[in-house]
DNA sequence: TTGGGTGCAAACTATTTGCATTCGA
DNA sequence: TCGAATGCAAATAGTTTGCACCCAA
């Protein structure tokens, strides 16, 4: 149900198919978003998605980002204390992460995962498992 | 050089031991992140700090934690996204994260470890290894 | 007609910056 | 005395909120 090859071809019935009214302001996000697998800051996401003109306001840019994060289409990174990033690539997957460029690479499942989960607290379930490793350019 | 026991009873010296300054308001901050093993946010230091008076400002409180940050002596911790916290345990371990409450709670070394560490890019090493469980309570 | 859903301007909050002041050599 | 270090008010940047508007029922 959450499959798809990159690029969509078709944001509109992406969003329907998964329960989300699809309006333009989301079809132009989820286009730029999902063209790739990458990691965009909302800054970026706006920027794409408005090119010099104006048809996405940044609140909407960072409301829909939020949206599609809770609806399990996309993942919000948190790496860079400044800000959060979004990937459309949903796979456990743990990340490299530059400090000072502040740039993330992708580190392939398999490559960095752990022995084993640790039970969580009496009551509580495990959400998810994020793992950052930050990296600096020696030279 | 970096041992301790918490609380620390001389925070002058322990700034001075370690090549940072010591100044009231760095001490009056060490004292509240070190006096036991704990995750604060800016926040919460600023207010412990100030206690109803007003000692320190909050730039100075970010300043600070950042520094004890890069000086090696207080960790960041970055999962929720709304702020970082500081911690002043520096040893190697994973967190719980309750998305509903926001509160950190740490694991215990050897409970979260990865089964090895991936290769960085080339020319990069790990300056280090963040792992965030994130939890949620079912009741 | 109306009630939930949507988009966005304005507000808010966490964090950083620039600079006057202080400190140590 | 003087350059570097320090603390903080003000500025900035990331994110959220509250509300006017719209649309389907």
């Amino acid at each position: 149900m959450s499959n798809f090859t990159f690029p969509i071809t078709n944001a509109a019935k992406f969003l329907r198919k998964r329960g989300i009214t699809s309006t333009l302001q989301r079809v132009k996000i989820v286009e730029v978003l999902f063209e790739k697998p990458q990691h965009l800051c909302a800054d970026q996401v706006l920027e794409k998605v408005n090119n010099g003109t104006d048809y996405v306001s940044k609140a909407t840019v960072y409301n829909t980002l939020k949206l599609l994060t809770e609806k399990g289409l996309a993942r919000e990174v948190l790496a860079d204390p400044a800000k959060a990033f979004y990937e459309p690539k949903i796979t456990n997957h743990a990340h490299f992460f530059d400090i000072d460029s502040g740039e993330l690479i992708d580190i392939e499942q398999g490559q960095a995962d752990l022995k084993s989960l640790p039970d969580p607290p009496k009551d509580f379930s495990i959400v998810g498992v994020d793992v950052v490793i930050r990296i600096r350019d020696n030279r």
